[in-house]
DNA sequence: CGCCGAGTTGAACTGAATCAAGAAACGTGG
DNA sequence: CCACGTTTCTTGATTCAGTTCAACTCGGCG
């Protein structure tokens, strides 16, 4: 899988091992993966679909992130810190998904040395990401977002509704139907 | 120090190695710790003093973290991905700064198992941190995110100039002027 | 004493939210 | 395969929060 070279190469034999404790499944539209307030045992890249996770605030849901292909998805806060999710993780359409139990990875951790380290480059390259999203979200305008975003992840565009995309922007559905004109 | 607390423990004697290869050093107002376009080799916890990281954007400067006591600082990602960095990193007071180095706690990280696997954890919690932070941008309004200011962290509320706080929460000046009556 | 940076205040303006209505697309069951 | 209902998207009118710009206050300090 094409993903883990972001994280700095494991040798074919780690690769092998990891490889060999995550599981592929299929999920049907509007499946429920993680529920708000649960502690996450689960998270995944997706090979096909697309997942999204979201909260409510004030009676409407806030789109936190949008997963397609190659994308890791779950609730991750809750997952590294054993602690109980405020997101709800929903997948949109039909999604191929590998899934990460937690205990499974854990003593895969405890066990092997390169693979505890490159969970810790996995990590390292988390905060990276996150820092990535936060400058965009403070640098660029919802604008420049949604042209960002139509740019490097067309199938999300086509696929996730506008109200789902809006919020994720942090607008309104009606502003990003204007912006689109 | 009670920040290792957090990241789940450390033996006597890996705490003690830990504390061995970090500097504790000070530095006067206004030491810029990180340049733009550089490269970061080092990350500090804060024991004394005001830290901010800014970026530049159409010519006024933009506040994206103020660290005091306890609090970590410098350019994460740019230190983890050891990539350009695309902020600068500049004390605001007189700095009483641990400064941990690149190589050496790469070295570290090589050599001894547990302390690797005290720093996969540490970026698991950075990465709930940063869940966090952006979880408070999306749900709180810039006045409930003053409040919470002036709640938890008093101290930078006192000592950092009105300017960079209102950059922080996304308003300008005036607006967060007119907030705080 | 006068300057300078930091903070406050006022007035006009602007971009986005809200409210409301209607059009288009979708899919589900008859 | 059509008809109906639901969801999604668009459009318009109004309102409102926050920005901008400009002037002014305040306190420290050479």
């Amino acid at each position: 899988m094409d993903i883990f070279k972001k994280i700095g190469g494991l040798s074919p034999e780690n690769e092998r091992i990891l490889l060999g404790s995550i599981k592929k499944k299929s999920f049907p539209p509007k499946t429920i993966l993680q529920k708000k307030g649960k502690v996450s045992n689960k998270i995944y890249i997706v090979e096909r679909g697309i997942v999204r996770t979201f909260y409510y605030k004030e009676g409407k849901d806030i789109t936190y992130s949008i997963a397609a292909q190659n994308d890791f998805t779950g609730s991750m806060s809750s997952f590294f810190m054993q602690k109980p999710s405020n997101k709800i993780v929903e997948t949109i359409e039909e999604s191929v998904l590998w899934e990460f139990e937690y205990n499974r990875l854990q003593s895969l951790f405890e066990m092997n040395q390169e693979l505890s380290r490159a969970g810790r480059l996995f990590a390292n390259y988390g905060i990276s990401v996150m820092e990535q999203r936060f400058d965009d979200m403070m640098f660029y305008s919802a604008k420049e977002r949604y042209e960002m975003l139509l740019q490097n992840r067309p199938k999300v565009i086509q696929n996730v509704p506008l109200g789902m995309i809006a919020s994720y922007l942090g607008i309104t559905q009606e502003t990003l139907s204007r912006i689109r004109k």
